[in-house]
DNA sequence: GTGCAATTGAGAATTAGTTGCATTTGTCAG
DNA sequence: CTGACAAATGCAACTAATTCTCAATTGCAC
């Protein structure tokens, strides 16, 4: 069992939860993406190198990701929610050209931290980063 | 007439495009709203206090006042898009509660202008900021 | 093993947002 | 002022992502 597999256990069994076939899955779908994906893409990806996990149970499987802590729902393009998993992926924003579609990233230092603070201050506690902004790319504007 | 509608109007010629009566009346409800608000509030609200305006007009402005500047398409909540006015809101950032709905805006020192710096190194032309996290408020978590 | 709550898959349902098209409006030249 | 013409509108039909329903299945605790 991974690392993340064992972390994304625990948090399901504080909820009462259990870590299914489909999630494990899933999971290790999702740790094959070292870049955005959406649901689309996953689901695809899934039914391909893995056993078949319905469309549902995908979507239903993202918010608990999620709210572990292992992913970020980080940026919605093209109408559709992106996702990101968080290893080794630290503190980060993204560009979204409205024309091409093209997702540039960039370092944003400290921003997270900044965030959490700002937080904390209101007792907010945050699960999910959103840090960004959209406009035209280099080679569309 | 206003300096936001002229503003919207120069913004409009120097794309052939015309400020019409649907889009004076949109821009006037948006900048009734000193707050966040989603195209189907707006919509009821154009409904209620000025001539009717197709929601299809409705959502087919929004991209076009995003695009000039005046205003953004701060975050999305509870499936709905969702935007605010540039005018006197400068720089801050949203903490979405995912769990009641409730938006808490809260100050965010420069990160506008790190955001821009940021992009102009990658010839990156910002048109809207997108700035918070999502995560459980005080009441909720 | 047995029981029971949690989970799944499949497809139907929902809903934000978009699009096609016939009609109307705004602008600009004359 | 008027005609011409592109842009804009309203409406209704459409699209696509996401959610829901529900019967059948699975995983865990005893």
């Amino acid at each position: 069992m991974q690392g993340h597999e064992k972390l994304f256990e625990e948090f399901l069994k504080t909820k009462g939860l259990k870590l299914t076939k489909p999630r494990k899955i899933i999971l290790e779908a999702v740790y094959d993406n070292h870049n955005h994906f959406n649901v689309d893409a996953l689901y695809d990806q899934i039914k391909e190198k893995y056993d078949n996990v319905s469309r549902a149970t995908v979507y239903r499987t993202m918010p608990l990701l999620v709210e572990s802590g292992l992913i970020n729902q980080s940026l919605r393009c093209q109408s559709k929610d992106h996702y990101e998993h968080v290893h080794g992926h630290p503190d980060h924003l993204h560009l979204i050209c409205v024309k091409c579609g093209k997702i540039l990233e960039a370092e944003s230092i400290n921003a997270e931290k900044l965030l959490r603070k700002i937080a904390d201050k209101q007792h907010f506690l945050i699960k999910d980063f959103n840090l960004g902004a959209k406009g035209y790319c280099a080679d569309c504007r």
